[in-house]
DNA sequence: CGCCCCTCTTGGTCCAACAAATAAAGACTG
DNA sequence: CAGTCTTTATTTGTTGGACCAAGAGGGGCG
C-alpha cells in the first residue's frame, strides 16, 4: 500500500530539460534512490556495495562513489567501512545543516526569526487553548523543569528550546514542528546570547511557568501578551551597540 | 558590511569527535569552504580546477570531486564543463529539494500542510489587517489576476502559489517567507490536485479577490474566516477515504 | 576588423592499485 | 561445548593515471 498512499513523487523541483545531458552521477542518485524504493529498503538496511552498484548501473566505482556522496550529504545513506551505505534516518539532520549552512546570523536575522517565532507561537494559541490536555501541559511542566537543572549556558539554551518546540509540538502540525525545528541552530544561539549576559535560566523558568499557567487558565489574551513579551525579552540583549561581529572560523 | 554582520557561523549542529578521523572528503568540503572565505570569493567566481584543488590540499583528484559533489549538492557551487566550479546562489533551491527529497506526500501530508498554511496564512491576519498599505494590496490583486490568462493546470497552480507567497510576504518577515517557500513544491502539488479536478482558477481569483477585500476593509476575522474555508477548499478533493497514513521510509 | 579553425585546457568517466578497517570464519583453549 | 583469539577475505578510503568530449582562447585568414 505504500505505493497507492504517494500521489506524487517530488516532481517538477528540479528541472531536467536534456535527459542525455544528465551527469552519470545524478542519474546514479535517481536510480539509487528507485533501487531502495523498488525493494522496499528501510532505515538500517544496507545497499549493494559500491562495486555492485556499480555493476548494477555499468558504471564505474568512482561514479558510484560521488553519487554516495551525495546522498550522504542528503542525509538518506550513511557510509561505514566493510559495511558499506546504510540508510539513514538522519535526512532532517541534512536538511537543517543545510539550512543554516551558509546563513549568516545578523542583528537583523535574530530580530527577524523572534518576529517568526512570535507569528507561530501566538498563532497557535488558539489551537492550544482549545485542545491542549491537562497531560500536555504536565508535560510542558516537566519539559521546563529541565532548565533549573542545567549546568551551562548552552545547555539552559537547549533547554529553552526544548520548551519552545514542546510547545509548538502541541499544535500537533507535523509540518510546522518541522519547519520550527529548521530553525533550531539559529534560535539556541539567540538563547545563548541572551543568557550569557546574565544568569537568567530562573527567570526563563518562571516566565514559562506563567505562560503554562495562561494555558490551564485557557486565557487566550493572556497567553498571547506574555509569549510576545517573552520573545522581545530576548532581544534586549542584542541590543544595537553590543551588537559586535564574533567572527567564528 | 557583509562581514561584521556576522554575528556567528553555525556551530555545534553537527558533531565533530575525532578530528583524526575525519574523512578525506569532507576536510576537503571544509577547506574549499574555506579558501572561499579566504579569498572573498563571491557569486560567480570560479573555484581554482580540480587538479589545482587537488594540488593544493594535497589530495587526488577523485577525492576533490567527490567533495566538490557535496558542495555541488549543498547548492553552494556549480560546476560547469571547461569552466570548472562556480559560486552559485542555488543554495535556497538546494535546501527546498533537499527539503522536499524524500517526503513522499501523502494525503496526511496534504492535510498536515493546509493546516500549517492556516496556522501561518491565518497568523499573520492581525499584521496584514494593521501594515498592509493599498499599494500593497493593489500588488496582491496584480499577481492574483495572473491566474486568469493561466493556460494549464500547471501554470495556474503556480500563479495559485504566487498569490499565497505574495500575501506571506507582505508579512515582512523574511524566516517566514523561507519556510514557506520551502514548502513550494508540496503546495503547488496540492493545488494541481485542486485544479485537475475542474476548472476552478474563476472560482480561486475571485475567492483571492475576496481575501483582498477582506483586507482592504480591514476586517479581521473576516480575513480569518475566508483564508481558512478557502485552505479548506482544496482538501474536498483529497477524499477521506483515500486518507490514510502512510510510512515516510 | 571580424570570422573561422585549431589547440589545449578542463570536467566527466573509467580503470587499476594499495591501504585501512572490519565482519566473518576458523583455530585455539579452558 | 562455549568462549575467545586469530586469520582471512571483503569492502570502503584514497590515490594516480588514462581517455574522451566539450569548449574557451588564441592565432590565422579573409
Amino acid at each position: 500500500m505504500p505505493d497507492n498512499a504517494i500521489l506524487l513523487a517530488p516532481r517538477a523541483v528540479d528541472a531536467d530539460p536534456d535527459p542525455a545531458r544528465v551527469s552519470a552521477v545524478d542519474r546514479l542518485v535517481e536510480q539509487i534512490r528507485d533501487l531502495v524504493r523498488a525493494r522496499d529498503l528501510v532505515i538500517g538496511d544496507a545497499l549493494p556495495t559500491e562495486r555492485e552498484l556499480g555493476e548494477l548501473f555499468q558504471s564505474s566505482r568512482n561514479t558510484v562513489r560521488e553519487a554516495l556522496q551525495v546522498l550522504k550529504a542528503y542525509g538518506i545513506v550513511e557510509v561505514r567501512p566493510k559495511i558499506g551505505a546504510v540508510l539513514s534516518d538522519r535526512h532532517e539532520d541534512a536538511v537543517r545543516k543545510l539550512f543554516a549552512f551558509q546563513n549568516d546570523i545578523s542583528p537583523a536575522s535574530f530580530l527577524d526569526v523572534q518576529g517568526y517565532r512570535r507569528i507561530i507561537e501566538v498563532g497557535i494559541g488558539d489551537h492550544l487553548i482549545l485542545h491542549a490536555t491537562t497531560d500536555d501541559l504536565d508535560h510542558l511542566d516537566s519539559v521546563n523543569a529541565h532548565i533549573l537543572t542545567a549546568q551551562s549556558v548552552d545547555a539552559a539554551a537547549q533547554c529553552d528550546f526544548a520548551f519552545h518546540q514542546a510547545l509548538v509540538a502541541l499544535a500537533g502540525n507535523r509540518t510546522l514542528l518541522t519547519n520550527y525545528r529548521l530553525l533550531q541552530p539559529v534560535i539556541t544561539q539567540i538563547m545563548r546570547v541572551g543568557k550569557s549576559e546574565r544568569p537568567v535560566q530562573m527567570d526563563t523558568h518562571q516566565t514559562h511557568r506563567e505562560i503554562i499557567g495562561a494555558l490551564r487558565a485557557r486565557d487566550r489574551v493572556a497567553y498571547a501578551y506574555m509569549i510576545s513579551r517573552h520573545l522581545e525579552y530576548g532581544l534586549q540583549f542584542v541590543g544595537s551597540d553590543s551588537v559586535r561581529p564574533l567572527r567564528t572560523g
